[in-house]
DNA sequence: TATTACCCTATAGATTTAGTAGGGTAATAG
DNA sequence: CTATTACCCTACTAAATCTATAGGGTAATA
């Protein structure tokens, strides 16, 4: 399940995708509009721009605004960032990889076979779903 | 990510998928041979059998067993009864369906379109994925 | 009738999630 | 200069979920 942390993040990411670039948005417009907390999006923003997706203005006519182009922010950097692994077992994950404490060998376990499918196609579809796609 | 429970179960399928059909295998047989812990997978398999997957004898010579071939076992159903909705959403999945208490309109929901994706090109993936495929 | 091995309920520690609280600070407008 | 705006940051917490463990009960078999 995909966390609400995720689910807002891309929500907001959305949301300024369809602003003009470099206009900065207040959290709170975005926070009234997707209908999320203010103070856990505060947060959520925060990490997005620490991770280098958004750039912020304070004071008066301040607020969050897109340092990229829609099109070139592919899904798969975006959930990274706000959900970790795009794997359902650490085992078969490019970024997150971990050996299974149980598993003694990844090539014959069944678990790892199909997971790895799955985390294959997944990933082809983030790759190839940018911000842009999204936002229309 | 995916639970322990669900990745001891599909481990457990496949180790009785390997043996002959209707051959009872002790619980501590497949404990020890993929080093689960007994007691949880203990839970796990009897969750399995009312589920309808296995069948199961007591006593000497006792243990749990297939009740169908593995080939007539798609991973969809294993999935949905052991981790539950396959999608990352609730407002896309088939069988845990439930709307976003955030969402106004799930037609033009950024997070809606791309999870659909995901969950679908997923749902193929486990369609046409028997245990038996997971046992060779 | 002793043993085996599944059956069942309850509980509990650890971790993660989804926020909330409460103030601090930089920038801007006027 | 100063009041206001709006981001910045840390810490904490309630609730849920996960991952088991504990402790026996019962049916079947040899």
């Amino acid at each position: 399940m995909l966390s609400k942390k995720t689910k807002y993040g891309i929500k907001a990411l959305t949301f300024l995708a369809r602003q003009d670039t470099h206009v900065p948005v207040r959290i709170a417009t975005i926070s009234e509009s997707e209908n999320i907390s203010l103070k856990f999006l505060e947060t959520i923003l925060l990490s997005l721009r620490k991770s280098g997706f958004l750039g912020s203005k304070k004071g008066k006519g301040g607020g969050y605004y897109l340092l990229k182009n829609p099109k070139d922010i592919p899904m798969t950097e975006v959930m990274r960032v706000l959900e970790g692994p795009i794997a359902m077992v650490p085992c078969v994950s490019l970024n997150f990889y971990e050996k299974c404490q149980d598993c003694p060998d990844e090539d014959i376990c069944a678990v790892n076979k199909i997971m790895l499918k799955v985390r294959d196609s997944t990933l082809e579809i983030f790759r190839n779903t940018t911000l842009a796609d999204l936002s229309n």
